[in-house]
DNA sequence: TCAAGACTGAGAATCATTATCATTATTGAC
DNA sequence: GTCAATAATGATAATGATTCTCAGTCTTGA
């Protein structure tokens, strides 16, 4: 199971002509630990002895490969999550703004469809060309409601 | 009308015990002239003589009052506008992925429907009070398409 | 086995944002 | 009106996440 996903990173690597070195296999493994986004603080803690820029270049290397994504939040780290493809399932995020943390969330049938006719609208009224969509639901984890 | 706005930006600010200065004003301003979130520096570009230091200063207190949201983008910029129940409408985000530039866009009442039953799901199954929520539809604006 | 090129990690550089602080402007009390 | 007390300003320095640099190491393919 693990094993055919870290074979399809490795050919998406490879199709950037990227190798799937050591490092990079810890970060992706990382991801499949936890299930949620990411700070890169919280991946060098998981991974021992992984030095930051480290990181932040094989982060890199795999959001160009389209392995990882990078979500941006309000606070002041970036966070990164296995693109959808790798991850399984499409999602959306609930955002704390107590303290920052990403928890996904199973995407609804009802609001896909509703955005699919919002992106036609889009391209119609501003002329965008709509990829991809973002929905995050913002309030407070129970932690910090106390 | 926008003499109304302005009493109620006053009234905003006061309630945080902050004053409507000068270089507050002329913020709130800008954003009233163009209608998408703008970054600290297209602000200081508008608005002749503002120092950085000022327009951010200005910016957290307005947020703080309540009068202007920061909104997360990938790219390195940061970008302000004015809180909804002072733009008028609530509205979600086109964002250019090529650029940036986040434009306006009205929201569906289908959508806002979904997000409300999201929501209470939210809450059920992870223990999250949802306040808010935000929907981005990204892809290249018509500039950046070529 | 070897050369070409990719990867690594320590540290320096970058750049948006925040904090500092002396100066200036505003307010409320008298 | 005058005078503290307090808030706002803006130049500059500090912060902190992220990116870049570069010399050394590892892989790969011939």
């Amino acid at each position: 199971m693990t094993a055919a996903l870290h074979d399809r990173v490795a050919q998406c690597l490879a199709d950037a002509d990227q190798r799937y070195t050591e490092n990079r296999r810890l970060l992706v493994n990382a991801f499949l630990a936890k299930d949620r986004p990411m700070t890169v603080p919280e991946l060098v803690a998981v991974i021992d002895g992984l030095p930051l820029s480290s990181a932040y270049r094989n982060l890199s290397v795999l959001q160009d490969a389209g392995v990882v994504t990078r979500i941006a939040t309000s606070d002041d780290n970036g966070r990164y999550e296995l693109t959808e493809g790798f991850s399984g399932h499409h999602h959306h995020h609930l955002v704390c703004e107590g303290c920052g943390i990403v928890v996904d969330i199973a995407a609804s049938p009802t609001i896909e469809r509703a955005l699919r006719a919002a992106a036609r609208r889009a391209t119609q009224d501003h002329g965008f060309a709509i990829t991809d969509h973002r929905i995050d639901l913002i309030g407070r984890c129970a932690t910090c409601q106390r």
